[in-house]
DNA sequence: TTGCAAATGTGAGGATTTCTCATGTTTGTA
DNA sequence: TACAAACATGAGAAATCCTCACATTTGCAA
């Protein structure tokens, strides 16, 4: 079962397998990384994305079957890198006191990326029109919460597991919710909203 | 009837002052609202609101400035609509006991509403994508949660007033959030991510 | 009633953007 | 060196949003 693969052979229409074309589908999403910090994804022309990858339209829809699959695939590694780091954060855990410190810290490390990254933000803000990406969101969502149910269990071994992985998706899933919500107001009051998704979330950690 | 025309005029191009005019764009908005519920936003062709509402498409832009202006048009009427219905659940609130209760069953309702109105759904889904209609979602979560504090004042006097009002706007926001996961996974799992939300939310409102 | 200005209505076509495909070029290898 | 497979190209087809110059209808003052 080479379920792991399937995102990518799904978001790339013909893998490349010389060096040459690898590394101009690399210039390709780094183009268009580049475009959507500058003025979000719906501004991103595949035209432009093309021209400034140095390469053609042609060969930009030789590797993306469409528009989406590029922002599709740039979410997936901004995910992937996210949840390697949600992994280390709590690999650690070995008491409550543990997981409220660790789970904590990664609230402020996820928030200080929205601030910082462009791309991630307009990817995150677009991720509910598009079905596809609004699947990508859920199952990351439903992983990174997978990781934190695991350490949850860990420093709480009688609770139960059902009713453990199902909060932790929830937790992880409106984690998200919450860095939008306060990336897009005043950044004091931003601030101040993402303490109070932190101190309910953690709440609802210890409370199980 | 009149307090609607305020946020009308904000997205309308040109208001309609005869009867007759009044009466096309109500049935622009409609063919618009029966268009969305069919196949989404995205799939909505204004040739085909035009169409569906007997009007041509030159009319159709007589009112609105573009397409976006017909779907924020159409959720700031559902906005209106939900938050009266909240106010009407919370307005009797007197004390911590009749809160629960009541913004648990408002939880319920919306919960339900989500479930049923796919207009409704697919505007709280696009609401990401567009800058305009996002700020809208903000507002409305905003006033939702002015709402919401008002009463958790009346039944906790003493609490710090900043503190409760941004987190009832958390509280509201994360619902909205809460709800579109919901629907978007199983049913049976969706129900019991609403029904997690609401605990948490009913533990947060009780902790002040 | 009549004349006229303001309001309303129209749809062909301009502008933009995504995506295709017939054709040409490069690469690995036998 | 020959050849198939992989890769690259860009003009233009297709889809869609939106405009605008012109036509029609309405309300009302004379």
């Amino acid at each position: 079962m080479d379920a792991t693969e399937d995102t990518t052979s799904q978001a790339l229409r013909r893998a490349p397998s010389q060096k040459r074309s690898q590394e101009r589908v690399e210039r390709m999403l780094q183009a268009a990384s580049a475009l959507i910090s500058e003025g979000g994804s719906d501004a991103m022309r595949m035209g432009e994305v093309a021209e400034r990858a140095g390469v053609s339209i042609g060969s930009l829809y030789q590797y993306f079957p469409d528009k989406g699959a590029i922002i599709r695939t740039l979410a997936e590694r901004y995910n992937a890198e996210g949840r390697a780091c949600i992994a280390e954060g709590l690999a650690d855990v070995r008491d409550m006191g543990g997981l409220v410190e660790a789970f904590g810290g990664l609230i402020d490390t996820y928030y200080g990326i929205f601030l910082a990254e462009p791309v991630m933000r307009d990817i995150w803000s677009g991720t509910q029109a598009d079905k596809a990406l609004r699947d990508i969101d859920v199952r990351d969502s439903r992983a990174n919460g997978a990781l934190l149910a695991e350490a949850w269990q860990r420093v709480m071994p009688g609770a139960d597991v059902g009713a453990i992985e199902r909060k932790a998706f929830l937790i992880m899933s409106l984690g998200e919710s919450a860095m939008r919500l306060a990336i897009s107001v005043e950044r004091a009051e931003g601030d101040a909203l993402v303490a109070d998704y932190k101190a309910m979330a953690l709440r609802e950690i210890a409370a199980v």
